[in-house]
DNA sequence: CTGAAAGCGCTTACAG
DNA sequence: CTGAAAGCGCTTACAG
């Protein structure tokens, strides 16, 4: 490295020398803070903008001496399916890295399987009065008034892994459900011959109206709504999760139907489903969701064919920082940031980021 | 946002006040500048591992009045492929980023059908005495020759793109082009019947021994040579790269050969082909590679089916942060850093990162 | 409404 | 070999 003087970038000394004015003013009138005549700080900022003045932010970050406390509130992961270590390693993630800038992270967690325990953390965290929020909901309705009060107490919520209806979060940030069903019909569509037929399954205890599950169904079948030609699409919405009733219902199906080529797993829960194709030998192709330890065992043998993954680490990494930037900088991020849609198989998911 | 004290993290300050010593000395043992006894600076040392001191990288760099200067060397974009654009960009991004934290970038851009202005602008490269340098190899024997002055010189450098044999950069940011070749086949086995044939398509002004295209057609090849049934592999070498050339070797080939089902085009290139599929209204799947404009066309009009990608941006953006950080902090980043193998469709596209 | 000064956690001449 | 002090570019009480 060699020693070299940093080019004269204008800071607010600089700034202050020409408007005749202290540092201290010139601070005031950049960040609006009261107390400065209007003349004064239009005449400052008159000569910010001339300047083209950018904060230096390290400096910022250093004389600020705030803590900023962001609260995060995702399902904890069950024995049934690890996916939720994803998004905790996503925020551990942007723990680490910020730690060093006066962020400190306060993780919590509710259980998908009960509404009492999500209202309970909600209740737990507004009481900390954290500067910031980032949610994973699951339950809507409990989900939707958590997010109405954190409006009306001024504190700025991101959401992440799936979206509110009508949702005025700053910034949500994870898949658009629909487009993956849709991309899943398209890998689907080269994979079956006309006569084939195509298995939809829904596995999930809870598959009403607004459910993700059919979000991406739809996307599916819309797919092939717009072919010409298209295969035969079944459909059997499993709700229970117990390997057992899984097996039944996979089995009640193949014993009814036959031709089926392709089957579509609608979430990550795709793993219990190659665990009964192969157990009962079947030869179908295989799509569902998710780069978790279930699913890549029978990613590699062969039995899941392609997994629908939309980094779930990064969605919640991604989240954290939107809502850092914002409050440590004011700097307001996109509503909507839609995670690509990644393929992953047994070829690439070596290399797969999740 | 509440104000709160930072919870006390210690810092030179405490340590200095229990070692009895001033700040200046523990900066010195801590960086192991010279000019500290022996005694003292082990005495340092150990309660600097005791109390697991991490120094404030931002005050830190805000001290450091230095600039570190990092030079970039990749093709300039070409009206045959704007493929170089991404790299670029990820450049750019890095620039905006890091020029905030006194580092300053130079991209310097070589033609790469002309070995001479390579040379010529490694040359202006080492005169310009960087701390770092970034490059994207296309002439091996050069390359390497390159490579190993920055080695004499101690200038730390960092490879994106493609690798070059026995590299000892500092790091490689890339693909692993035989696995994309291999990933390749993978998707085209599900695309073919027993008695289809697939088409290699290598184009490419010079492609001898050592060519990347090669390692993708192995990668391609050892995959069908594991499977028990594969279909026939045909594959054509078009050393020119105009559309004329190009066109008269697909004729040619589609000519004598009947029952192409899939072509592989082990390049960006894949629109040139596309194009004549289009035009010859060949009813056959096209698997290549590369996010560019020229490709997406294809690929929403359905003549391409599969893009293989690998975040050309990110590499570029990676690889300056790795050296960024090298050469801020001393931190080793890993020898190669193999990048995700993306399958992009026209179901997908509009959501993929580059 | 404004300025002077202290301080954030480091680095680095300078003096001894 | 070591310490005291100035300074990096900001923010923020404090005083007027």
């Amino acid at each position: 490295m060699r020693n070299k003087e940093r080019e004269e970038l204008v800071g607010i000394k600089e700034i202050a020398r020409r408007a005749n004015v202290s540092i201290g003013t010139v601070d005031r009138a950049i960040h609006n803070r009261p107390g400065v005549a209007k003349k004064t700080r239009e005449h400052v900022l008159q000569i910010v903008s001339e300047l083209d003045y950018q904060p230096n932010l390290l400096a910022q970050r250093l004389a600020t001496r705030k803590t900023l406390r962001i609260a995060t509130l995702i399902p904890i992961g069950s024995a049934e399916t690890s996916f939720w270590q994803a998004p905790l390693q996503g925020i551990e993630q942007a723990r680490t890295e910020l730690s060093q800038h006066g962020i400190v992270i306060d993780p919590y967690f509710y259980d998908q399987d009960s509404i009492g325990s999500f209202v309970e953390k909600t209740g737990i965290i507004l009481q900390s009065e954290p500067d910031g929020i980032l949610l994973a909901p699951s339950f809507i309705e409990e989900s939707v008034s958590f997010s109405r009060t954190c409006k009306r107490l001024n504190i700025p919520y991101v959401l992440i892994d799936s979206d509110l209806p009508n949702n005025e979060s700053l910034n949500y940030t994870g898949p658009d459900l629909f487009d993956s069903g849709y991309l899943s019909a398209h890998l689907a569509s080269y994979l079956v011959q006309p006569e084939d037929k195509i298995l939809i399954v829904n596995i999930s205890r809870e598959i009403d109206g607004h459910h993700h599950l059919l979000k991406k169904e739809d996307g599916f079948r819309t797919y092939f709504d717009k072919q010409q030609t298209a295969p035969a699409i079944r459909k059997i919405d499993i709700r229970k999760t117990d390997v057992e009733s899984i097996d039944n219902c996979l089995s009640e199906e193949f014993r009814d139907t036959t031709g089926i080529k392709v089957v579509f797993v609608t979430n990550s829960r795709v793993s219990t489903v190659a665990r009964y194709l192969e157990k009962t030998e079947k030869k179908v192709l295989l799509i569902g969701y998710d780069y978790i330890a279930e699913n890549l065992a029978y990613l590699k043998k062969g039995m899941i064919d392609f997994l629908i993954c939309q980094k779930p680490v990064e969605q919640a990494y991604r989240g954290i920082i939107a809502l850092y930037q914002y409050l440590a900088y004011g700097i307001v991020p996109p509503p909507k940031e839609f995670m690509p849609i990644d393929i992953v198989t047994r070829t690439n998911f070596h290399v797969y980021r999740n």
